[in-house]
DNA sequence: ATGTTC
């Protein structure tokens, strides 16, 4: 199954990798972010196959690029950024992802380790019991379809109106939470039948809720202006759009690999069904897509508040006195219109980013005010036994990556091959062992999970460090993790 | 990622 890349690879410097246009069918060329030692690892994936399958769609205004964390995908490899022009390119589902908006919010606290310490297992326990989790898992709320078309259209603004969170949240997430250009009719029925039942709940796969230490600070400025510091409790929370992303995109393939013929579009590998940006099934996938969006940063807001009732629960202490605040929200699947400078023009693009970070340097519109001089918050999940980061984005990355950095540490294993190496052992005592707690619906999620399964999250920053397209802010170590 | 193969 595994094919290592046998085509030209040629080194740019210490970060960066080309792959030039070998083929007459590529448009443009392939630009890897990785350093010696990864490189060799990405060969051995198909990814970089993908990373040439994408360089032959119509309408890229810039290379087809790939993150450091890059692996294999449907049709794009994860950590694959892709930006298209608007009249002359396509918009591809495969380019998004499954979990449309699957994404990363982090919290901070006034609490440090010591204070935490003493209530780390009955709060974890307690999140545990609030937080609807695993495949298939339904929650507290069961939305009628007005709710539901509500949520699809308003995003994280629904969820506060309905008194799940303040306005400073809203302020805080990427698009307010709110994506425009959301149009609930452009899903499935079973889409929303999908999504009724599962808003607030964590899914499973590589979905979680970690409580974590700040255990290291690299920009001290930075960390200021975000309200970090080191040794203060932080609590992480990964989830996307549930199974209503994924019939979106599952839906929106089909109808694309239709179109396609229709307009002569070719492409070489069927799962790369794209449409031009502006035609029917474009324009429609991309309101389904903005529609699943704001499903998803409605899901993690409404997690955020089972969030504060649970630290409510434990502590016996208002959330607001424990300084339970958003830091930031960032989607890491999802396709996005945005204004880029290319050369010496000003172009209006659409950035498909695919396991991939938006990293929006000091100044842009789109940053919080609060943030805005310092460039945005980029939140960085690794592995649940290593280690997660703040970054902030950088002008070099408006440059260079149509703002884009990688979006954690990406697989090295396949689930398929990590569940092997798990074979007869038990992953929650070997995080034990090195003080991590660890609660699981299932054990077959957490051998997929296993540290061993995934790249080293410090080299992976260090490359996206390294090469500029974002700058360490600090880490963070896990003390205790939630998985589906 | 995913009611993990309508």
């Amino acid at each position: 199954m595994s094919q290592i890349w046998k085509g030209p690879l040629e080194r740019i410097d210490a970060f960066r990798w080309r792959i030039p246009r070998f083929l007459g069918s590529m448009r443009v060329e392939g630009l890897i972010f990785a350093d010696e030692t990864l490189i060799s690892r990405v060969r051995a994936d198909q990814a970089l196959q993908q990373v040439v399958h994408v360089a032959h769609l119509p309408g890229l205004a810039g290379p087809s690029m790939a993150m450091p964390d890059i692996h294999w995908g449907y049709g794009f490899p994860i950590g694959g950024v892709a930006a298209m022009d608007i009249r002359e390119g396509v918009v591809s589902p495969g380019g998004v992802g499954y979990d449309i908006n699957c994404g990363v919010r982090l919290m901070r606290t006034d609490l440090d380790e010591d204070a935490l310490r003493s209530r780390l297992k009955i709060l974890t326990e307690r999140l545990y019991a609030n937080i609807p989790s695993g495949v298939g898992s339904s929650g507290k709320l069961k939305l009628d379809s007005r709710s539901l078309k509500k949520v699809l259209t308003r995003g994280s603004k629904w969820a506060v109106e309905q008194g799940f969170g303040c306005a400073r949240d809203l302020e805080r997430t990427e698009d307010g939470g709110c994506m425009e250009g959301a149009d609930a009719d452009a899903l499935s029925s079973r889409a929303l039948e999908r999504g009724k039942p599962q808003l607030g709940t964590l899914g499973a796969g590589n979905h979680f809720i970690e409580i974590q230490v700040v255990d290291a600070v690299y920009d001290f400025e930075a960390a200021r202006a975000y309200g970090l510091r080191q040794g203060m409790i932080t609590l992480m929370i990964h989830t996307g759009s549930r199974g209503l992303g994924y019939q979106v995109c599952d839906d929106h393939v089909g109808v694309m690999m239709k179109a396609m013929t229709r307009y002569q579009i070719e492409v070489p590998d069927r799962q790369l069904a794209c449409a031009p940006v502006e035609s029917a099934e474009g324009r429609r996938y991309l309101a389904a897509m903005a529609a699943a969006a704001n499903y998803a940063w409605t899901n993690r807001q409404i997690i955020l508040h089972c969030v504060r009732e649970s630290f409510e629960q434990v502590f016996q202490d208002s959330a607001e006195r424990l300084g339970l605040d958003m830091i930031y929200d960032v989607a890491h699947n999802i396709a996005k219109f945005e204004t880029h400078e290319t050369g010496n023009e000003t172009r209006r693009v659409l950035v498909h980013r695919k396991g991939a970070t938006r990293a929006f340097g000091p100044g842009r519109p789109e940053i919080p005010e609060v943030y805005r001089s310092i460039g945005q918050p980029v939140l960085i999940p690794g592995d649940m036994g290593t280690a997660s980061y703040v970054l902030r984005g950088t002008s070099a990355a408006m440059k260079e990556t149509f703002g884009s950095t990688c979006h954690g540490a990406g697989r090295v294993l396949s689930r398929h091959a990590a569940q092997r190496a798990a074979q007869g052992r038990r992953i929650d005592e070997e995080l034990a062992r090195k003080g991590i707690l660890v609660l699981s619906r299932s054990r077959k999620t957490l051998a997929e999970e296993a540290p061993e399964a995934y790249k080293d999250i410090h080299e992976v920053v260090e490359i996206v460090h390294g090469a500029g397209i974002s700058k360490k802010v600090v880490r963070m170590k896990p003390l205790a993790v939630i998985k589906g």
